[in-house]
DNA sequence: TTTGATAACGAACAAAATGTTTGATATTAT
DNA sequence: ATAATATCAAACATTTTGTTCGTTATCAAA
């Protein structure tokens, strides 16, 4: 991909982030991504089909980046990443959050985290499918995951609509007692 | 009221109920609304101003009648409704919801929940406001309401969209199993 | 550093969706 | 029965979307 094209893309995605700060994504027109971009119209057209896909787009970005420590061994921050421990695991991801340069807060704050959400929490399942006994043999199993996810995803997203104050170890501590995985070290 | 108005008005409720139910939100257009509930274009304006505004007045709709049970005391389900039980009111709540005329899933499943969440974690918060005693002391007390209320919400979500095959008892303890509040009957 | 390829531009266009206005028709409440 | 008003349908203005195309600017590679 040409140099100019990845530009292009960037401004496109932080124009939008900007703007769905503070507008929720039905009410954004075209015309002002652009105008917010400052892009031409035919090259908006040439990189989106629409809108949609837009937002579509930077949500897979974003998570292609967030969870990919799997696959390319960055050592970017300072954890061994020896990726057994779920808490490990969690701030790991939090952390990607924090410093994704295209950040996130657009996209998920305002009005339109709907989408966002739905990705984010295809990439949990199948995180938490590593953690079988994390999951509560108590209810049904789909319901039980069901609730993994979902409780993760919504203290992320609490967690960033909050300007991420809280240290992703926290947020992570945090969230493993309310599911009531924390004492397993102690029990166990 | 008129009874032409309110007449109207439901067409168009359960037409986009149906709609939604296929496509989403951002993909159903007023004329679509119009010709599934065989009503012209004028009339529409003249109820709604805007598509999110109907989805709105749709969502306000139905949780003002599945929280009304705390006010006009209707004992159509064979509860003796003593609400001092956290049990006791989330199973009444889905009651509610399930036997709800305009069905919920439309505004729900498909893609547009977003909205609909958002009222609906409103209401929640308020509900477990009187319910101290399960928000976790050991983690920050925002951070414990907001996983109350968003894993509540998710389980709803999600047995809405398993099109509530699980019994409101059953959905009520599971839950109350996972936020480890099923245990406080037998603790305390 | 020249050159061939291509991305961005912007203006003009076509198409689609959104709202508005109108006067005629039908329904309701009293 | 009548006055009030909600619905209708069609025409209209407006906004937004998506496309086309010739020109200009940028990049990668020789």
């Amino acid at each position: 991909m040409d140099r100019r094209q990845q530009k292009t893309r960037n401004a496109i995605f932080q124009a939008f982030n900007r703007l769905l700060e503070e507008k929720h994504f039905n009410n954004i027109t075209v015309q002002e991504i652009l105008n917010e971009a400052n892009i031409g119209r035919s090259t908006f057209y040439s990189h989106f089909e629409t809108k949609d896909e837009l937002l579509k787009e930077m949500c897979t970005d974003i998570f292609d980046h967030v969870f990919s420590h799997e696959l390319h061994s960055e050592t970017s921050h300072d954890f061994s990443l020896s990726d057994h421990g779920l808490r490990e695991k969690i701030t790991h991801l939090l952390y990607h959050l924090k410093d994704n340069k295209g950040n996130v807060l657009g996209v998920l704050s305002g009005e339109s985290g709907e989408l966002f959400m739905r990705y984010f929490k295809e990439y949990l399942i199948t995180m938490f499918e590593q953690y079988p006994d994390c999951i509560k043999k108590e209810v049904p199993r789909e319901f039980a995951l069901n609730h993994l996810v979902g409780s993760l995803a919504e203290a992320v997203k609490w967690w960033i609509e909050n300007r991420m104050q809280m240290l992703p170890e926290e947020l992570a501590d945090n969230y493993l007692r309310l599911i009531g995985y924390g004492i397993v070290e102690a029990s166990l």
